[in-house]
DNA sequence: TATGAATGAGTTTTCATTCAT
DNA sequence: AATGAATGAAAACTCATTCAT
């Protein structure tokens, strides 16, 4: 606790009242506060999602005041999780581009996806988890806003695969479907939990090679057919 | 009234002491009884796992009773899971071993694979949950355990992958593995859970399809490297 | 959108600042929207108070600007309590007036009285939903001032009482008061709540003719003594 | 807190596990305990019905304990309002019987009435809470039992009316309700919350008798016509 | 062995009120 | 005067697990 940039240094133990949000920058900043505190607190605890309580405190923030920004906790996760696949599509997409040759070009994509993912193994994790943990207690309606958030960013990045790789539409949708659960799935038999992160796990180390393997697999079968 | 919210009021008691199992064919008996109720419960109801109390009732014995055979309610579900995928992985071995061509082998298995599945919905959404429900709250040596078991059973059915298509060491279980994370994959992007299973929903009428396609081109990709 | 369960989301500003009101008239005005404002809530809504929040926003003004006009949610409630009793009291007391005969009087008196009670079920609601919502967080000053003022307003319909069938001074205030708990406490045991007045209720129905008729039997009693 | 018979002593201020009360009798007994001690907690404090917790520690219990005796807190204390009433009724009812002439018999059977009430003010004062208090947060399946409950006793103890005066069927549970309404209503204009009880309070001084004329008045007017 | 009463940690969420702007 | 962001107290209820009988 004593390593690291605080930004300020606060008095007491005791949490002085936030500084109010007035213009909007101001709130997306502090939503935005939220919403990493969630991820950080996330990041380093495990498998259970964090308590709105703690996510407050971490962003010193009183509790009432994530209601403020947020219907409910799971909503902030399915926020981060948007977010998190955002980028990787983002990433991934752009490599796809970069590289004339067909071959070379899902070559690249898909090392880009890997390079991607194993950096962001909280998104990984954030996305295994399931309806069980992130669908319940969430309202029908951001449910659903939810998920029609995931499948446009899917329809759009499909869009871009199709393009470039001259393919049938509705088949890069397909193709990154299936991507995403290999992913999914593999991550489940080879992904860590930070709790057991502390060793040298051979098991977490195999992840980004298998998955590059196996997705290569599935690429090379996917469009020889 | 065996599934709570019974508004709790303790009265007279009604429900006889079941009969002790002193041998261990009785005690087997009642174990399995106990995984039947369980097994009934979370098929019918869904997206969580019952409750002890719940599985309790549904085998006709008392809470006590329960943690008398089991160490904790997940440990119950792990052994299900366990179960299922046996039976899984049994069937599909034995479509791979009637057919003499190779091609038509691997079709058959992966055909028999995804009916075996698709007729088992409550084993895809135990496999699906994941760790954030299923792993919280085993011992560790439970969850050791458990985690032996499968891979065991995945190594042996490697083993008569390997044998029939004479592929190198390791490689049978390693198609396995990205099979099954395909598999969970998919089921999380299409599988519904029963709750919502009541209109002819197009999402889950695509499971079974949608997974046979993607695992004949991973497969395709897979043994022609 | 004005009535809770918004699942809050701080984002822009919508909503203009209410025209300020500076002189009295305009403040008398607001005061009035507010009360408006949550006696319309609570008509709709039912048993409960509705919250400052949706008084507020169905008034047209922010949360704090309510508290420049009241100290306390109940003291709107309390307020408008004593206007409902005011219009009664006055309705029921210009129809004692309006008979010669003494018994003829007191009958259009009770008629009118039931009529017009009958006429604003909100205000027997709210009449009857007691201390334990209404005097709850309430200043003592401002409890001591509500009472104060419903004494007042009895003492004075007691005096007409007293004026108009010769009855000796406090004698009137005392049968206003056994009115007052005869019709609460029916009402507590007929009336019905908004929620509930879907079907065509019995219950409902019969108030006020159970009311008249229990009114009549005493004020017999009362004026036969 | 140094004064009363305490019946024990506790060592520590942890306390320990209750003794767990398998007979019928035990949990009746345990039952029984819950119920005074929400008695004894509510007649002490006032205006509000206490917390769960309070009620559990307040009968040496863990909060869980009392979820398994009664399904809600409402629910303790409708059964203690249903216990009061029944009290109530039952003692004024014989103090009707006890006597042979009819005018004397209703005098005995008011004082009877109002005697008993007014030694347990806190009936009275759990009476006159009010569905938006009592019935917030009830079963529908509750709520019905217990209205069900009140009107039997209502209905058994109007026969015992109608029987001893001679009444047309109905007319002793009307009388019943009409008394009951003219209680209810006094009490909120007279009745005290114990957290004003201190002063000598002219206000609950004066209930007993209002009430003994004002029934006396409504039944003379009553019975006459 | 079987029972089931007792436990109590653990979390979400609401909303009246304040007060900086 | 008006605003509305921030606060934080407050409580109900569940349920896995234990352990006395």
């Amino acid at each position: 606790s004593s390593c690291g940039k605080d930004g300020g240094h606060l008095k007491g133990k005791d949490r002085l009242t936030a500084r109010r949000a007035y213009d909007s920058a101001a709130k997306e900043a502090r939503r935005q506060d939220i919403l990493d505190a969630a991820e950080r607190l996330f990041a380093a605890n495990g498998d259970q999602l964090p308590s709105v309580g703690d996510i407050a405190a971490a962003a010193n923030l009183a509790k009432g005041t994530v209601y403020l920004y947020f219907g409910t906790k799971e909503e902030i996760f399915a926020i981060l999780l948007l977010d998190g696949w955002s980028r990787v599509v983002e990433v991934a997409s752009r490599a796809l581009a970069d590289e004339a040759d067909d071959a070379r070009a899902v070559e690249r994509f898909l090392a880009s996806f890997v390079k991607e993912l194993v950096e962001r193994p909280m998104f990984l994790r954030l996305d295994t988890m399931g309806k069980a943990v992130l669908e319940v207690n969430m309202t029908a309606e951001a449910l659903a806003a939810f998920k029609a958030h995931i499948r446009g960013q899917l329809e759009a990045a499909g869009a871009i695969l199709e393009g470039r790789l001259r393919l049938e539409p509705g088949r890069g949708a397909q193709l990154l479907v299936r991507t995403h659960a290999m992913m999914r799935g593999l991550w489940q038999s080879f992904g860590l939990s930070p709790s057991c992160a502390n060793a040298s796990s051979p098991m977490a180390d195999r992840f980004p090679a298998e998955l590059l393997e196996a997705l290569t697999e599935y690429w090379r079968g996917a469009l020889q057919g």
